[in-house]
DNA sequence: ACGCCAATTCGACGTTTCTTCGGATTTCAG
DNA sequence: CTGAAATCCGAAGAAACGTCGAATTGGCGT
């Protein structure tokens, strides 16, 4: 999984106009990005499967459960006992399923996250541009925190930036968020949409960065009021300075 | 505190050009700008004050010894004693100072916190502009982070967005952080430097996002390089591509 | 220099929460 | 129906947090 990732990041840097093949030609460009949202979509699966039914159904009842007491009462202060409680099981056979308390909580986002990715590679069918694609992928993934404010909270505010998420499942995931991101900005530097002078790496920082700027604001305050509406807001104005900055 | 900097607030939304008084005068502005710099400067102060010396060193030594091992263990991994162990005292000593661990961890930034805010506030007193200001206030905040890198991990990333800090000082001095942010943009639009057609807090969620991003990025990653070149860049970028919006 | 009081320190103990373990119960294929 | 595997749970263990009262130390008035 880590050499896919390395290859990965050796495959892009290039990104100057002149680099071939890649992301050029149409029809190259759909499978380069095909490929990538395979991955990405395929990446947050979870090892072990559960044999029987009943099992399955007390893992989604686990994941609920643990979902809506670390939202209220944050990773650290949250017991193990509350969730089990809350999952109608007891507190022991909740280490059948999770040896630990911090495995349980990073595994908790990653089956929304995927839910997402899910849902924007379905609605990202029929867009062909990478401008169009980058601004439906800001978009809804404001949207969508939006409407899962529970595991949002949990994600954005206790999870996405913490230093021991590093070398696990989770955390490729959430690369996987920008490196959408990146990829997007190098097809469309390729495809003249943006400047081929700045550092695309440096370009996915502000829009992501300016993305979850806000979503984290709204998380912690509710401003702005309507975050759908900030985020669209937001993302067209920041694609359009990207476009201007280009006619300099 | 609270009411001072709910006042604050009511005073800062207008931010239409046609708002009289508030930044629109260099006097004026000047004053303004003078006090919110000493409000958030003077924030960062810790309430007890300790009577002996012999004390005062040994909460230094607690200060140290706590940044050193949540920075290297992170919060929740982190354990009283070894924090009392690294600080030289018994750890039934150390609740004499802090009544939790989640109270000592929100300590230790603010002093940092506070440094920063003193170093600045002497850099940028012969700055006038806001573009001034604010480029160096953003070049300064990045510059800070790669200096004391430890110090930034657990404000960046363990502290900065969880939930948990609400309600406490240092929420407070974290979102003095933006605040100032948000003043210069609008003395900015004042001044005509940029275009008063955005929201300020849009344009400040941007700024702070993106600084925020790669500081991040750095601090997991090493990447890029070398941070302060880069926040300099970063933030040399933006803020052209502001000025550029407002010749749209 | 001395003695007193408050500030500070610490070891021992109580409490909470996480985690493990062995056996009881349930499911399901054959 | 039956046996093996999967699942579940109560009780006990381990680890970390947090408290308390006694012992020590520093600062101050005389």
């Amino acid at each position: 999984m880590y050499l896919r990732e390395l290859r990965m990041e050796r495959n892009m840097p290039g990104a100057h106009p002149s680099a071939e093949g890649a992301v050029d030609a149409p029809a190259g460009a759909g499978d380069a990005w095909q490929d990538l949202l395979d991955m990405v979509v395929s990446r947050p699966k979870r090892g072990t499967e559960r044999k029987q039914d009943r099992s399955k159904r007390t893992e989604q009842q686990i994941l609920n459960a643990a979902m809506r007491v670390f939202a209220r009462d944050g990773i650290s202060r949250a017991r193990i006992a509350d969730i089990a409680a809350e999952a109608g099981i007891s507190t022991s056979t909740l280490y059948e399923y999770y040896k630990s308390k911090e495995d349980l909580a990073y595994d908790v986002p990653i089956l929304h996250l995927a839910a997402f990715l899910e849902e924007f590679r379905e609605a990202v069918a029929d867009k062909t541009t990478a401008r169009d694609r980058l601004q439906l992928y800001l978009t809804m993934s404001a949207d969508y925190a939006r409407e899962h404010a529970e595991w949002a909270r949990l994600l954005y505010l206790e999870i996405w930036p913490s230093v021991f998420v590093s070398e696990t499942d989770l955390r490729h995931s959430i690369d996987d968020f920008s490196r959408v991101v990146i990829f997007l900005v190098k097809q469309g530097i390729a495809e003249g949409t943006w400047s081929a002078r700045h550092d695309p790496y440096e370009t996915a920082a502000i829009l992501v960065g300016g993305l979850n700027q806000i979503t984290v604001t709204w998380l912690l305050y509710r401003k702005p009021r309507n975050l759908t509406k900030a985020g669209n807001e937001l993302v067209e104005r920041m694609l359009k300075m990207l476009e201007t900055e280009a006619e300099t």
